[in-house]
DNA sequence: TGGCAGATTTTA
DNA sequence: AAAATCTGCCAA
């Protein structure tokens, strides 16, 4: 579960913001040529180096924020990014910042789930195991849990590392049949 | 479904 | 200059 307490300041303020997280890619330590942190810190990546539970949120592509959740031990950098999740508290707060999309896709890509969820340069390098934004395990699941290839990427996509409930309807890449199709030709 | 704008950060 | 962990809008 990722949670989103509305702070002060903000439209909707002290509006509590739930959803279950649906999909994640996992980017991997030292061998990762798609992780940020690959090719040594920057500016821009400095919290991906942090200790585990550290949020590292960046801007992609001029628009958009993408909420990723370090994984190892200060200094290695690695990550999991949250790609998308299933609203269930809060619903009309996510509406007004994502106006004229269906309750199921509110939170559906990282871009959006970000946009969804308030969440931007300020929550960089926080700690989400406590405070405005806590990461918690969900309560329950569909039960099923799918590995399949990374999305975006050019280099090492074809990983299986992306990890998603095939019987949600929030999950990003929306047609699970041609996922089931990679995942199965990953099997063989 | 496919192409493109949008506009920041890094150098792949 | 080009590419990057993306999305929404438009045309067909």
């Amino acid at each position: 579960m990722i949670i989103r307490q509305i702070t002060a300041g903000e439209p909707d303020a002290g509006t509590r913001l739930v959803a279950r997280i649906v999909e994640t890619e996992a980017y991997l330590p030292l061998v990762d040529p798609s992780c940020h942190a690959y090719r040594g810190p920057t500016k821009r990546n400095a919290s991906v180096f942090g200790r585990p539970g550290t949020a590292y949120v960046y801007f992609i592509y001029g628009n958009h924020f993408c909420l990723n959740v370090t994984t190892e031990r200060p200094g290695i950098g690695a990550a999991v990014l949250i790609r998308a999740a299933e609203p269930l508290e809060g619903i009309e707060a996510m509406r007004r910042r994502r106006p004229g999309v269906a309750d199921s896709r509110l939170a559906s890509g990282p871009g959006n789930l970000c946009r969804a969820m308030s969440i931007d340069r300020a929550d960089d390098g926080v700690d989400l195991s406590s405070g405005d934004l806590p990461i918690e395990p969900a309560q329950q699941g569909s039960g099923r849990l799918l590995v399949g290839p990374r999305i975006g990427l050019s280099v090492a996509a074809s990983w299986p590392l992306r990890f998603f409930d095939p019987d949600s309807k929030s999950v990003s890449a929306s047609r699970v049949g041609r996922e089931l199709e990679q995942c199965d030709r990953l099997a063989r």
